[in-house]
DNA sequence: TTTCTATATGTCTACTTTTACATATATAAA
DNA sequence: TTTATATATGTAAAAGTAGACATATAGAAA
């Protein structure tokens, strides 16, 4: 049970999903590709964490729909209530940046903009999760307090979407304290 | 020569610094423990990007100063104008967050505040850093601008400092969202 | 009719990262 | 005098991650 099972057990303690679903899923909150997901999944069934059900589809290939258990639910419980490890960024940026006075203007302006533009594409697929949990909410009859299975994902995503604008305003302060270089 | 090598090679261009101090230097850059810098920069020193010098010390053990060679200079020239990958982080929290309708007020308020808490602290030794770069750039004669060694550190570590103000932030408008549960 | 894309599930290898093991000098504190 | 801490350099094993390999269904487009 490293960190990236209990990430699988979060996302299936909202919703019943697929392997192929999960891989999706969890992109906004870790990065995992379906290599490293499938093996995991296998591995907490027959711990008992999760079940699944075969779901035969006539439009596209059948799946396995996975559900957490009550083991699973306990275990992720108590997880949760633990203190979370500090933050792992990796950010080749960092050392970029740090060695920007061996570039050109116009290739230290590059690699700006290109951060920028990355960080208002992530930006606008952060303010779609947003609607989208706002429609989940109010399908599900909830409001805004701790109890609701909407607000936890209200707060991540909003965590998202800071984290991702003031990422672009660093870029543009940057590329204005470059300006005088050019 | 992979992302966590080039990093070494950026330290290497500013300073001339052991396997020792280059520990401690990347840890606002990059998370890497000793056990990976020193094989790096025996294989480095053997591919001909750096060169080491014994330092005899009689205060201390003895230890191995790497400098950066002409040709380990023209390697990270090249590195650094490539586009920069995306930045990958790996935060428990973010799955915390989105499970926390599992917990009780007093666990999701404590989980906030102790991020709260590391952030601010690692926002202080940021602003230390920040200081001590002003230092050397008045010591070295340097103005504000792309040519100077200290303009990219600069840039860098105003970076890091907008990033924990941002989730300084996030975890303070979080816990007052969270008030009304309790 | 072939090709492309999305869905769907898996394995394998190479690489990276973490944690523990291992050793040694010099200073400072208990 | 033992112990703890900071400095200093390494190795080994285990765990985690990324990228490629592998296969298959179904719909849509060329």
């Amino acid at each position: 049970m490293n960190t990236l099972s209990y990430g699988l057990l979060t996302l299936l303690s909202a919703n019943s999903l697929s392997g192929y679903e999960l891989t999706q899923n969890i992109k906004p909150l870790w990065r995992a590709g379906h290599s490293q997901i499938y093996p995991l999944l296998m591995s907490m069934e027959q711990q008992g964490y999760i079940s699944y059900q075969l779901i035969e589809q006539s439009d596209k290939p059948d799946k396995k729909e996975y559900s957490i258990t009550e083991a699973g639910l306990e275990q992720l419980r108590k997880w949760v209530e633990a203190p979370a490890e500090p933050p792992v960024l990796r950010d080749e940026l960092h050392f970029k940046l740090y060695s920007l006075w061996l570039t050109k203007p116009e290739e230290a302006k590059d690699l700006l903009q290109k951060r920028a533009e990355f960080c208002k594409s992530e930006l606008e697929r952060y303010k779609v999760l947003l609607k989208a949990n706002e429609v989940l909410r109010d399908e599900r009859g909830e409001t805004r307090e701790l109890k609701a299975t909407t607000f936890g994902r209200y707060l991540l995503i909003r965590k998202r979407v800071l984290d991702m604008e003031s990422s672009i305003q660093f870029c543009e302060w940057a590329l204005e304290e470059l300006e005088p270089a050019k």
